[in-house]
DNA sequence: CTTTTCTATCTTGTATGGTAGACGCTCGTC
DNA sequence: GACGAGCGTCTACCATACAAGATAGAAAAG
């Protein structure tokens, strides 16, 4: 089906097999996935709205390259976003919180002792989706999710770069401020916590200039 | 062409021309706009990532009750990402833009006395966009826009209640706490202006129930 | 009268043919 | 040698035809 060829599609730019710029065309990915056109233009435009392809009439459809620009904004609305859940979480401290994100940091330890970053990156993501669910705005995290896309693709190019320890570390002290019920803390600690990407977006740009716009 | 189709739909669907529940089959569509059924597919697809429609698989194609979690929840991420607008923009408040806002509530004022909602109306929403404009991530707003699609459809069902003179009062009030470097009275400013749309919504589920689900 | 099964007719999904537009290359001209 | 016009070839786009699933209603069996 066509929500097959949007899987894949997206697995593949997301992990740099298809790279910023590279040209695809209807007829290119419809034999290589041995369908038709049509899925996969069906696929194109569901792709082209995530803001991962640029389809540019009669003329091609290409990868579309990592707006800089774009990275900055999703980073905004991400602060903004994870910022008003960490402030409303510390202000109405649940009990059993402190518990669930006490076990999700360990099993976080363990991922990073092991050097699994592919483990440990996906318990990141549940850590900050657990925040959400918390205070049961989960559908907002799939909003970041989407936006998180443009994030995921830089981080993939900064794989090896691996600053877990730091990382669970400010996951403590967020957790530490919440439990506390200390809501400027908690902000403060998680602001931190996101503004470390900002220097991976630079260095990612030095590295890889052509892959951004 | 397809753009077009998805623009006609999705005001008829804002508009409730077409109403919650309302089942919309691609030959139907097709034959109302005279094209093929190609592109109503995927003005279709379109609109169905944006929430507005659900394709149920060789069944029908229906559009979307309006569900009030979500409106919820959509209320959440405005007000997470406009009350960060508004702390930002009182913190390091820029020269002109105490005098471009109050143009604007200047000319709201104009449109309210003429009575012409419809003016006010995207007036509001240029104030909005504006103070998104002003720290330069006008994208995160466009993001909104996509989101907002959901309470204006519920704006919608409750027109003539026009408490535009609270809105303009409530729009002064935002803006001098900004001139003022008033973080935090700009903040509790900005939240309770959008906090005036939760007994809007509790009030039109209750004169339209079947358009929620 | 109730229940079950089968069929007619909807729906969306897929495949294919044809169309118009944009690009690049070649050839001709200055 | 440099530049410009014309043509071939690529693309996304649209229209049409076919296929597969799902539902509603009628017909038949209990």
């Amino acid at each position: 089906m066509a929500l097959r060829v949007v899987g894949a599609l997206r697995d593949d730019i997301v992990t740099m097999a298809l790279r910023p710029g590279d040209v695809i065309s209807e007829s290119d990915i419809a034999g290589r996935y041995g369908v038709s056109r049509q899925p996969v233009r069906e696929a194109f435009i569901r792709l082209a709205q995530q803001g991962l392809l640029l389809i540019r009439p009669k003329r091609a459809t290409v990868v579309k390259k990592i707006s800089p620009e774009g990275v900055r904004q999703s980073r905004f609305i991400r602060e903004s976003i994870e910022v008003e859940i960490i402030r409303r979480l510390a202000g109405h401290p649940s009990a059993d919180a402190g518990t669930v994100l006490g076990e999700l940091i360990a099993e976080q330890e363990a991922a990073s002792n092991a050097n699994d970053s592919r483990r440990f990156h996906t318990l990141d993501e549940l850590f900050h989706r657990t925040l959400a669910r918390l205070i049961g705005v989960e559908y907002a995290w799939q909003l970041i999710d989407d936006h998180k896309m443009q994030l995921d693709r830089v981080r993939y190019l900064t794989l090896g770069s691996s600053s877990s320890k730091l990382a669970i570390s400010e996951h403590r002290t967020i957790v530490a401020a919440v439990t506390a019920g200390d809501v400027a803390g908690a902000e403060v600690a998680m602001r931190a916590h996101l503004a470390r990407a900002e220097v991976l977006l630079s260095q990612t740009i030095a590295a890889h200039p052509d892959y951004f716009e």
